[in-house]
DNA sequence: CATCATAAATGAACGTCATTCATTTAGTGG
DNA sequence: CCACTAAATGAATGACGTTCATTTATGATG
């Protein structure tokens, strides 16, 4: 039933693919590079469901154990994928503007970068930095941020912490589907809940997960902000 | 290699198990609720990389196909996992005490319990409330106390929404390795980073993870108490 | 130029899981 | 007493990640 069944014979078969060979190729064909940029292009057309190794060495012409060659796990391939994403949040503003709209800008694209990426959450956030060069170097980028705006050296790290749990937990809330809070039959047995869910629906035309990071967002900046020596 | 294949004949064998039977038993042996508990019971001496359906079967002495007549996919299970591990979520002080202590204790034992349960934070972070019973009664609870205490209804929710998502980013954080923000050979690239680091190892002696939950949650708790029309 | 170690690919296993299904059985309502 | 049905069995299935013996082109070495 399989592709492999249905074409048994000849590997040097020129008839499904011209450039499949057997043995060492001209040049290799696969490095870490290709192999993230495959898996960001395989996981922006079938998500992560359709990510599998299989998957992947078939959009690299090449076979799945081939990718071990090179990568040492599945979660090693997600690594590679969630440092690649890490380039895309923008730490600009850190190097001049000011602190609260560096943070703003910092915390919105990392968020919406990692909403469409959900399944890395559980990769990042235990991640050793050493194993995630770019990660690592957006880290210092904010910390110069802190530092330059007046926090103190000991509340750097926890203040970037507590905004990146924030921000995670948000990138996960804003792909709840959304009636996420319809309680449904139960709705007369949560009667505060249920009226304070209308309500937002009533007054608010954005999307409710903005409005509740917004909110979270400059809670937290007015918060952490208060710890500055200016 | 199998118990199965080790002991093939004779399914009413009284060896293995006396009380493995064939057909329809006295009384059932599945329930939603029993196998909640032992699934409860398996995740805590086996961790999730070790809850199965096999190995949930065989604590419940039973066919993994037997579950199927009582939930309809391992998801399911891990729903009704979720939704009783959120009756340990302290909501208590909501009812009465005054709302900032109130938020902390929720908050406090809202991490506390999920952070030994981080598997399930993408389950329940896209779950309809209407699917888990106690984590609607959980935020019925916390939307009256956030009511009671001068919230206007249309910034209920997005404050609850915006609390739970820090603690789910902080459920995570609670878990990584104590040498997460080691920078290793890259240390001398990132000096504001590296010193940041180490300042905080000297100077604290509470747990990293702590210290930046205490940090935002206080942060949001100034920042969102604002909100509130005395 | 011959040879040789090696990087890099193949494809055929494996083992683990979740899930499905035909079948069997034992209570229960009519 | 009988038909119905809930609830169990265990065998089968199909993914999937990963391993491994094997093969081969390539570049370095002599």
């Amino acid at each position: 039933m399989t592709a492999a069944t249905s074409a048994p014979a000849d590997p040097h078969s020129s008839a499904t693919n011209p450039r499949r060979r057997v043995g060492r190729p001209a040049a290799a064909v696969l490095d870490q590079a290709g192999i993230t940029l495959a898996a960001l292009q395989l996981i922006g057309k079938s998500g992560y469901d359709g990510f599998t190794m299989a998957a992947l060495a078939r959009t690299l012409n090449v076979a799945p154990s081939a990718l071990y060659n090179h990568v040492s796990s599945k979660r090693d391939v997600l690594v590679l994928v969630q440092d690649h994403l890490t380039s895309f949040v923008d730490v600009a503003a850190f190097e001049s503007g000011p602190w609260e709209q560096a943070v703003r800008d910092w915390a919105w694209s990392y968020r919406d970068v990692f909403s469409k990426h959900t399944p890395l959450i559980p990769v990042i956030a235990v991640l050793p930095v050493a194993d995630a060069p770019r990660t690592l170097a957006m880290y210092e980028a904010v910390s110069a941020g802190f530092s330059r705006a007046g926090f103190p050296q000991e509340r750097i790290i926890p203040a970037i912490v507590a905004l990146e749990s924030f921000i995670f937990g948000s990138a996960y809330d804003a792909t709840a589907p959304a009636d996420i809070f319809d309680s449904g039959s139960m709705a007369s047995s949560t009667p505060n809940f249920t009226s304070a869910v209308q309500r937002l629906a009533e007054d608010s035309h954005e999307k409710p997960a903005d409005v509740a990071f917004s909110l979270g967002l400059e809670a937290l900046l007015a918060g952490l902000g208060a710890l500055r020596t200016a």
